[in-house]
DNA sequence: CAAAAAAGTGAGCAGTGCTCTCGTTATGAA
DNA sequence: TTCATAACGAGAGCACTGCTCACTTTTTTG
């Protein structure tokens, strides 16, 4: 894709080519934060940087693949997010609710991306591979929490309901760091950045409205709910 | 809206208005299952009734007033969907277990509609008012279950993390049925709701291909885990 | 230096939402 | 029953969209 371009340009034209794919893509996520994916119109992008539309051709085969790039960067940026609030020295409920403020704050500062990643899917969209490890990062970091949790021994039993085996994924677990996590851990961190992105989505889409009266307190709430369920304990 | 105008046809004019703003509603929801609310043109509908496109506003404003109705549609559909589903006689895992199983029912037969309803907002769209009451049945059946297990007395304890009740919506808590709900007892359900929503989310949006092994059990997993959190007692 | 590859241009196609004007038709009051 | 009024449908047209294609210009490379 576009990103091996990036790397190592070499001659003139390969830099010039760097560069613009990159105002390209600057530009696409400045119209996408004013107007929504759905307005998001390459003849905009195109006059905004002066050119003729048909030549952004030759750096995205088409608006869908445009897109595709602006969710793998949103993914990354996400990823980046939730990696850069987590400090691996603190108490593990500390960085719990580090990591979902700073998911929450990424998410309201860059709400059109947010809906590109966890909203309705474009069109007839479907997600590039490369897209999978960038996707996975987010829920990663939260998975490290529970890892450390875990192997300081200070991780709470599962509660409850227990979840059978069979129900997930067998790449799932071995991608999971630290020490194995069994069916019934995994299943809480599923359950957990599955949560982290719900409660996000439902105040940026207004579901919130009126409902709950401090979103802010609410997401805090939820996050030590769903950290004391992963098995966190919580000052 | 033009809901008014379904309601006691008189004339031989007004009758004929209610039926094409039904077939224009219909023809629209078949088009909707083809291609995606973004795809959703009003040109092809006007083609598909053999009319001409400027006729279709006659009947709605605009584009965006055709999806609110279908929104609110919606929002009445899955809100059938979760009553229908709810046999007041039974226990109460049982009962929340069969809402869960109908409202996922109707948005995998309804993938669109659901998008519609909670996946990213149309344009620069504002939910109208006229929608919060259809908006708010579906959570209120889940809400049912746990106010009359409160009221038979098997409503387990909430647990760790107690709700501040100054995060919850002074509205919200006289809204709910039964005996008054307590700020953590309104927290479940309102957690419980967006479970729901974000789960089928997931697995609709394809966020837990190669994570879950198994959707529906997954699903009914998360379900008894909600339950559960909710205060629910499960077999 | 010349051939080849890449980049940029502008016209054009088929489609969109939406507006406007224009005839037609049904309605409800005189 | 007559008739002004209001509702309706048609069609042209505007400004926009994604995308393609033939064409020229520019840069790289053998």
């Amino acid at each position: 894709m576009y990103t091996d371009l990036m790397n190592a340009p070499r001659t003139a034209r390969q830099r010039a080519r760097a560069e613009l794919t990159r105002e390209i893509l600057d530009a696409a996520r400045r119209q996408l934060g004013e107007a929504g994916p759905s307005a998001l119109s390459l003849r905009a992008v195109a006059r905004e940087l002066g050119m003729a539309s048909s030549a952004i051709y030759r750096y995205f085969k088409s608006r869908d693949e445009l897109l595709t790039a602006l969710i793998i960067e949103g993914y990354d940026e996400i990823g980046d997010a939730a990696e850069a609030a987590d400090d691996p020295a603190a108490e593990p409920d500390e960085r719990w609710t580090a990591i979902w403020r700073g998911v929450r704050e990424w998410a309201l500062t860059n709400r059109h991306e947010f809906a590109l990643l966890f909203g309705t899917p474009v069109p007839g969209y479907a997600a590039p591979p490369q897209a999978a490890v960038a996707a996975g990062r987010m829920p990663l970091a939260l998975a490290r929490v529970v890892a450390d949790a875990k192997a300081a021994g200070v991780l709470a039993p599962p509660p409850a309901p227990t979840c059978d085996p069979a129900l997930i994924d067998a790449g799932t677990a071995e991608l999971l760091p630290g020490a194995g996590f069994d069916a019934d851990e995994t299943a809480r961190v599923i359950l957990a950045w599955n949560r982290l992105v719900g409660i996000v989505s439902y105040e940026l889409h207004g579901h919130l409205h009126r409902v709950t009266a401090d979103d802010a307190g609410f997401f805090d709430y939820t996050a030590r709910v769903s950290g004391a369920f992963a098995g966190l304990r919580f000052a």
